[in-house]
DNA sequence: AAATAAATTTAGACAAACCTAAAAAATTGT
DNA sequence: ACAATTTTTTAGGTTTGTCTAAATTTATTT
């Protein structure tokens, strides 16, 4: 991901993301409405910056039309996404926040600017490939494994993946996990499922154990597929 | 040092750090052409800043006569210096950057607006109490141990305190230092001078050397001296 | 104690990023 | 197809932090 030479503001920065994530959802333009809502800010703001991107050759912009990122914006975009999530691995792991207090943090320490700084970063948090909430992690030059995050409930039998989350975050339901030898981090193969009640067999550090569908249900695995 | 709740712009909390490090050097008013100087812009532009902190009783200021920092401003000096050292230390013991090269990122970091980030990153680092500089780095609470940097040669006998830097940094010089056990951190004790020639024998891990007047002229020790 | 020099402030402007209100273009419904 | 609605853009204004140039105050010299 060569670093871009040229001067952005935290503003801009912050644009560029949000147009790349709206991108993401469908692959069209995006409308400025759409920025606008995700900016918190008026349409006619977005306007206004869209244009200044689009000088910058940044996006692609055609009045009327909606935006897109160049691949200009999109080295950048991905180049930010890179920082926000090696921050939250650090906030994670290093700092014991947990993984659901780190967005807003992370949101600033993204625009720190330093390539050494990422570098070293990288380095000491030991290269990471996804983030506390199982997103791929680019990296330097933008490349990133394409990974998909699904229940176990909704994976064919012999899936493999590491768990990044839960849907039900209640106290039962975390000591269940405690009590199974389930946590945060770990890699879990789908071994077996019941077709009958919806059970599952996963493997897990102690060996395999059975799980019902509703827990099956409330756990994220997180798949990588490389490309 | 009780979090300022009131929203402080970057350049805001800037023009409070330039002030407090002029007024750091003679104790008097601080003159606008010297914080111009020091934040690189000019003395028309630090008149309309220092009236809005004024207004918002972050410094004392009468016209023509120089600014003050208020003890709010003081304090939030601190909680800006207290970060910026923390974040020093972070990039020297953790990333292994070297304590030269710290100081640009640090500037950047020091601005990242999180007390839990700053909490626990100081608990990350064992509550150090000065930076790789031999800076004291203030308490939540905005207190610090006042502490001096000194060159051996400056000394009395008996004084004691940790090595932080070096006048002469050539290649030469640095690998005396490693052959003679001396290193950035550790902590010596000055056990006697010779007054002929103005060599001194000093405490290291290996036991007492003796190094010479020119050695002692290029080693800085920081001495702490509790308030 | 003037005269000169230096420091500081005021006045008026500018760019960035935002706003409101109104106009223009695109989309939708019938 | 065309009227109504929604989306987007334009026009003009605000705030923050900066600037230049001119005016004012303070300091220094003689």
């Amino acid at each position: 991901m060569y670093l871009y030479y040229f001067e952005m503001t935290l503003s801009e920065e912050d644009y560029i993301k949000a147009i790349y994530h709206l991108s993401q959802i469908d692959g069209k333009t995006v409308a400025t409405n759409a920025i606008a809502e995700q900016m918190q800010t008026k349409p006619s703001s977005v306007t206004d910056m869209v244009k200044k991107l689009s000088e910058k050759s940044l996006v692609k912009y055609k009045k009327y039309q909606g935006v897109s990122l160049s691949e200009k914006g999109r080295l950048v975009a991905l180049s930010i996404i890179r920082k926000h999530r090696l921050w939250e691995v650090f906030l994670v792991d290093k700092l014991n926040f947990s993984w659901d207090e780190v967005h807003e943090v992370a949101e600033q320490l993204e625009h720190i600017k330093s390539d050494a700084l990422i570098d070293k970063l990288d380095a000491h948090l030991g290269f990471p490939k996804v983030d506390p909430h199982g997103d791929p992690i680019p990296n330097k030059e933008g490349f990133f494994t394409k990974s998909v995050k699904k229940l176990i409930s909704e994976l064919p039998v012999l899936s493999e993946g590491v768990c990044v989350g839960v849907n039900d975050s209640s106290v039962a339901f975390l000591k269940f996990l405690d009590k199974n030898n389930i946590a945060l981090g770990d890699t879990f193969k789908i071994l077996d499922r019941e077709e009958f009640d919806g059970s599952v067999t996963i493997s897990t550090r102690v060996g395999p154990i059975r799980i019902s569908e509703q827990i099956a249900s409330n756990l994220f695995l997180e798949i990588v597929d490389e490309e």
